[in-house]
DNA sequence: GCAAGGTC
């Protein structure tokens, strides 16, 4: 029995050979020179053995030569032009080894990665060697982990390819094809006849790139539609033994100028301030999970201020040297058995973390937590030797993986929370104090900021006359611009792309210069261009039931391709219908064109309807801003690094006022009156920090929610929320980009597809009304707490029964749903693949957060990508 | 000259 076993990728392949053959294998190189052949003696199935690889796909698609030319045919020819599948041009090397290996082997055995493109890959190992070995016996090795166990099982239980898998990729790279080209060519023709500034461009279009255009476009809509709202609130400070504490309304701050003052006026004539409660509590703040890519690519280019795209290529070439495991992963929990010892014993030798790394080793090891993913493939990234010689951004890139990896194996950090409150004239103010008792992870984790904040000693019943009571003026903000970082995260949410080529798309419309990065103090922006916002408003203008430029299109191929592996369709069902549909799209945006020419053409020469907005795509990506913000790209309020410029300075105690200020006008107006933000969201503490901005949001005592930046290492690092300014009980909580009356973008709380890379399990929850059911967070003290579930997006009145635990399989009998409704069986769609949390947009993470009530943002406004 | 998906 001769069998021959090909891999993905040429790391697995010597992997798979080191234990079936117990590393007792002989090496022989290849035509192609990343590919090794590795023989030995297998006992189990008494077989000569020899393991090799390919490098991903082995094939390409494109038009038969008779289309293959730009000026060959109509465009729309291109929806049923023939496309012709061979070997891509740089896979010669590779398929020769291939046909050579399969000569005389009696079995072909499939190892690549257990995932539909892996599938896919391996019908076109098949089909090459049957090439020279027509009769070779096809089999499929199922792993979810490289480890003995299991690479035994799988060798000795091999299965058949899934040839539906296999079909739907196939569908998908038609479909990618004859779509982006049959777009490409006709808008790049168009437009470089139209437009004279367009001559020598091309302006591609793709199922990928373009919705990640439209992320950023509607974005910066966003920001130039807003209009900033004057809200009023009670400001307080108290001095003790001459240290003074400022204190927090707990009504936050009020848009009502009459009733703000109507309160401030009782505070100015009963000013005694009486300590109702002083509490002390433990908190914590997290260790980081385990790190993704979607993660790294995240948090890396936030706190290095790289590109994605310049990450990944990073932690490639440190993967390709040996020193990080394989940077293109989805899980974010390690294997049980993982060696961790091994690893960390690796970097006790670092002059700048090598004695944290020891005191791990010496007892302080704490397993890493669990985050929610797992692609059944890759373990989380972490750093695979020590090295030293590193320099520049592979060196920051490798200690940031590597300091998150010795983070992650160390203990959260613990500190006690002080809370005093205080009543004056019935009014409720706060101050919370921190000492951090044991700094644990943070000693390693620079990254992540935790501060002590002393309070004075209160003590419940003490009364005094506050040194400052003033009523105050504050502006609500204008949202920040997309950071690159926010885009990984929307696109990664909406199944736009894959970890694997997500950052590629963000470069793909940087390189067309739809959309330009503006460096504004520490953080980068992306900018739309007057192409990109000219391109995005034509193809709206023309009113597609799906617009090309929203994320409905891929989840609806993704949908597509789900019903292919699952037998409810098939490959040719699918083409036939989509290449029909988009056909007649395509039809329609060309005879409607004309609209994408006048609208990219006005927003070149400045005329578009947001003349202030956009880059000028010409090159020159500064200063081509106009309108509103006087010259300047347009830019929030907000300043963008660490929580808020609002009036920073504003929280401008007036110094020497020794008594409040007596009645009647609130003290200050204009810019400077702006409130200061507790911007100490990076370092406040466990909870979600203050971020704080202020909205016309409001919670459900009806007070103005403030925006706070979730700040522990979950998947929602960074992402923003609305929540209660106060009471944790008052339950109000709300994702900022699933808020109409919020600052971000809504990032849809429907149904999640799951790119190709990954899983096609998707979910569609719905509620009884048929409504994309929206995620909340159990506040309600008990077992429950902090958990999430998904119910009926309409106010409380009219919501339905619908209830579903986000951390339970369907058939789940869950314990009783906080508003005392049964949960439902959930409206899973599919499910073959690994059961993952979707959609989610509402409520993944861990951020402990608590639960909306009427979500205010499910009935204001239009869901942006609908 | 076009897409998106693998991977070196």
């Amino acid at each position: 029995m001769e069998i021959l076993c090909v891999a993905e990728k040429p790391s697995i392949a010597r992997a798979i050979s080191q234990i079936l053959s117990g590393g007792q294998s002989t090496t022989r190189d290849s035509p192609n020179r990343f590919t090794k052949n590795y023989d030995f003696y297998y006992d189990e199935l008494r077989a000569e053995i020899t393991v090799t690889s390919v490098a991903g796909h082995l094939m390409e698609s494109d038009f038969s030569d008779d289309y293959r030319r730009w000026e060959s045919c109509d465009p729309a020819d291109l929806f049923d032009a023939p496309i012709i599948t061979a070997v891509r041009k740089d896979g010669g090397p590779i398929a020769r080894n291939l046909e050579i290996e399969a000569r005389g082997k009696n079995m072909l055995m499939i190892w690549t990665d257990c995932d539909r493109e892996g599938e896919h890959i391996g019908s076109e190992v098949a089909s090459v060697c049957r090439k020279t070995n027509a009769r070779i016996e096809v089999k499929r090795a199922r792993f979810n982990a490289i480890i003995p166990q299991q690479i035994h099982h799988a060798a000795r239980h091999p299965v058949e390819l899934d040839r539906r898998q296999s079909d739907a990729v196939e569908a998908r790279i038609q479909l990618d094809l004859r779509l982006g080209a049959a777009f490409t060519r006709m808008q790049t023709k168009m437009l470089q006849n139209q437009v004279p500034d367009l001559q020598r461009k091309m302006i591609s279009y793709g199922p990928c790139q373009f919705p990640t255009l439209g992320f950023v476009v509607s974005r910066y809509q966003q920001v130039q539609a807003f209009v900033p709202e004057t809200f009023w609130y009670i400001y307080l400070s108290i001095m003790v033994d001459g240290e003074e504490t400022d204190f927090t309304w707990r009504r936050g701050h009020l848009f009502d100028f009459p009733a703000t003052l109507a309160l401030y006026e009782l505070c100015v004539e009963s000013p005694e301030a009486t300590i109702a409660q002083v509490t002390k509590k433990p908190t914590k703040k997290w260790r980081p999970l385990p790190l993704t890519t979607v993660e790294l690519q995240k948090s890396a280019s936030r706190l290095l201020r790289l590109t994605p795209k310049r990450i990944l290529d990073i932690a490639d070439d440190l993967y390709s040297k040996g020193f990080l495991s394989y940077p293109r992963t989805e899980t974010d929990q390690f294997d049980p058995d993982f060696d961790f010892m091994t690893l960390i014993q690796k970097q006790t030798t670092d002059p700048a973390w090598g004695q944290f790394a020891q005191s791990l080793a010496n007892g302080g090891f704490n397993a890493p937590r669990k985050g929610k993913k797992n692609d059944k493939a890759h373990p989380p990234i972490h750093p695979t030797a020590h090295v030293t010689n590193l320099v520049g951004d592979d060196k920051r890139v490798y200690e940031y993986v590597t300091r998150r990896f010795l983070a992650s194996c160390s203990k959260d950090a613990e500190g006690q929370q002080t809370t005093v409150t205080v009543i004056v004239a019935g009014e409720e103010f706060n101050a919370t104090g921190l000492t951090i008792t044991q700094r644990n992870y943070l000693e390693v984790f620079t990254y992540d900021k935790w501060s002590d904040k002393q309070l004075p000693d209160f003590e419940q019943g003490q009364h005094f006359i506050p040194v400052v009571c003033e009523m105050r003026e504050g502006q609500t903000s204008r949202p920040s611009l997309l950071t690159e970082a926010d885009l990984v995260g929307l696109m990664d949410e909406n199944g736009i792309g894959t970890d694997a080529t997500i950052a590629q798309h963000i470069q793909t419309i940087i390189d067309r210069e739809y959309v330009m990065t503006r460096q504004e103090d520490s953080m980068k922006y992306l900018v739309p261009s007057t192409l990109g916002i000219g391109l995005v408003e034509g193809y709206n203008k023309i009113g597609f039931d799906r617009s090309l430029s929203k994320p409905q299109l891929r989840r609806e191929t993704e949908q597509r391709m789900v019903d292919i592996c699952e037998g409810r369709s098939t490959k040719n069902d699918m083409l036939f219908q989509f290449i029909e549909q988009y056909r007649e799209v395509f039809l329609r945006a060309r005879a409607a064109f004309r609209q994408v020419v006048e609208s990219v053409r006005d927003y070149l020469n400045g005329d578009g309807n947001v003349t202030e907005g956009g880059a000028s795509s010409d090159g020159d990506d500064n200063d081509d801003f106009g309108g509103e913000n006087g010259g300047r790209p347009p830019r929030g309020t907000r300043a963008p690094a660490r929580g808020g410029n609002r009036g920073a300075g504003t929280r401008g105690r007036a110094r020497g006022t020794t008594a409040p200020r007596t009645r009647g006008q609130p003290r200050g107006k204009g810019p400077s009156t702006k409130r200061r933000q507790d911007d100490d969201s990076d370092d406040e503490n466990s909870r979600p920090p203050r971020g704080a901005g202020a909205t016309a949001v409001s919670c459900r005592c009806d007070v103005p929610a403030v925006e706070r930046t979730v700040v522990k290492e979950t998947s929602n690092k960074g992402r923003k929320f609305w929540t209660c300014p106060n009471d944790p009980s008052c339950g109000f909580f709300e994702w900022a980009d699933q808020a109409s009356g919020g600052s971000a973008s809504k990032t849809g709380a429907s149904s999640r597809t799951i790119p190709a890379k990954r899983t096609h399990t998707v979910y569609a929850r719905r509620c009884k009304c048929d409504l994309t059911a929206v995620s909340r967070t159990v506040v309600k003290e008990g077992p429950n707490r902090g958990r999430i579930f998904w119910t009926c997006p309409n106010s409380e009145n009219a919501r339905c029964t619908f209830f579903e635990w986000d951390d339970e399989q369907k058939e789940m009998s869950g314990p009783e749903c906080p508003n005392g409704d049964q949960p439902t069986k959930r409206s899973r769609t599919a499910g073959t693949g690994t059961t993952r949390s979707s959609g989610r947009a509402g409520g993944r993470g861990r951020a402990k957060s608590t639960r909306g009530g009427t979500s205010r943002g499910s009935k204001r406004g239009k869901q942006w990508y609908e």
